[in-house]
DNA sequence: ATTTTTCTAAGTATTTATACTTATTTTTAG
DNA sequence: CTAAAAATAAGTATAAATACTTAGAAAAAT
């Protein structure tokens, strides 16, 4: 078989680099392209049609699950691996369910990683030691991706952007200020800006003030 | 000149790897060894004696910043390059305080990173763009680490304040952690945590985690 | 050797946040 | 003008934090 073309999404450039010197030694692997949001990546996928996306699940403008999502659908033949380079086993249901023929943690090992490649390169899944546990847990037989849980309706976050309101209240949370605080400064009633926090949070892929504060800075929201 | 000899401290196991694969074409440099958290970084330059550390600020154990001060305490010539991976611009006047010889962003390119490392190897220091102008407005002249504003006297009180323990939980909380999982990675109950929480948040005359963060950077607790 | 501090942790009551879902109204964009 | 997105807000259940108090061990300081 001929060169598996890989796209790189990462929005670490220095990350990219790495990763882009660490398959430069694989003959049969050559890094065609690479982005640094989610956006930019389903752009060149339409014009550079690599065979392998790796793709990390935090990425500004789009995410890495979405873009798993509208390449299984728009690009099936693209096989996907995520790197959650950030975080741990929470996002492993969903990337599953998006359609990723593959996911690594942050702690794997260059070895992993190449076995990875070349088990999906060649049509396979690759999911990380502890990873399968999780997806077992989670998915009834191995005929389909059918979840046996319930959280199926997930808000449709096609466009990880802030509203107007959002923003706003994401800066009375920065501040210090409670749901109560929030909603009387901006004449809503607390459940309004619960909502608001809620809804914020989830697009912004955090679970906890210190991530939001990171995450915040990280965006430069503030 | 001969090599340089690098120890690579990050708990990320594939940015390890892919920044000594990008290190490997380098002939004048050499990554010796690595290291996956704090403590591990400290225990590896006693005995390997490296002539630079590059060293990711978020670690178990023992994060970045500490790395450096110790460092610079205790093997005084040993460079320090700190890659600031997941944040941006927070943590600089810490790290210069600390005595980093430069810092870089997680946005930064390849060349940018041997730029970087050859500069500091040579004896330079190396601050990524933007962030030199956090520094000339936190400091004054170029002659010494000597910084413009009056915090100087509240760090040792609130220091003197917090105990060990207190510290050790506040970190946990910035990290972003519960209590749950503080008792858990300390072995302690859920409530003692609580407890310790408590009386810290109450010494420092905060009343939620924003005033936390905001009194922990002015008084350079982390 | 003994005070004092720190660390531990439970009790209790109250408040706040989380994790949703549903649903109406308002605004905005095609 | 109409469909979609955003803002509003309540329901429900659970989890976590707040605000204390008390109190026994372990460690540190005198």
């Amino acid at each position: 078989m001929g060169q598996t073309k890989i796209l790189l999404a990462d929005d670490h450039e220095l990350v990219r680099d790495g990763i882009i010197a660490l398959l430069e030694n694989e003959e049969n692997l050559t890094v065609v392209n690479e982005a640094a949001n989610g956006k930019e990546a389903l752009e060149i996928i339409e014009k550079d049609t690599p065979d392998l996306l790796i793709v990390d699940i935090r990425m500004p403008e789009l995410n890495g699950i979405e873009v798993v999502k509208k390449v299984k659908k728009d690009f099936p033949n693209l096989k996907t691996l995520v790197l959650s380079m950030h975080d741990s086993t929470e996002y492993v249901v969903q990337c599953v369910e998006a359609g990723a023929d593959g996911y690594l943690l942050k702690g794997s090992s260059k070895e992993e990683f190449l076995k990875a490649i070349n088990k999906i390169a060649g049509g396979g899944k690759y999911f990380s030691g502890d990873i399968s546990a999780i997806i077992v847990s989670n998915f009834v037989n191995g005929n389909s991706e059918k979840r046996v849980d319930t959280n199926s309706q997930k808000q449709d976050a096609a466009l990880n952007i802030l509203t107007k309101r959002e923003k706003q209240i994401l800066e009375l949370i920065l501040e210090g200020k409670n749901n109560q605080e929030i909603g009387d400064e901006l004449k809503i009633s607390k459940r309004t800006a619960e909502a608001h926090r809620f809804n914020l949070m989830k697009k912004l892929e955090v679970k906890n003030l210190m991530e939001l504060t990171h995450k915040s800075r990280e965006l430069k929201l503030i």
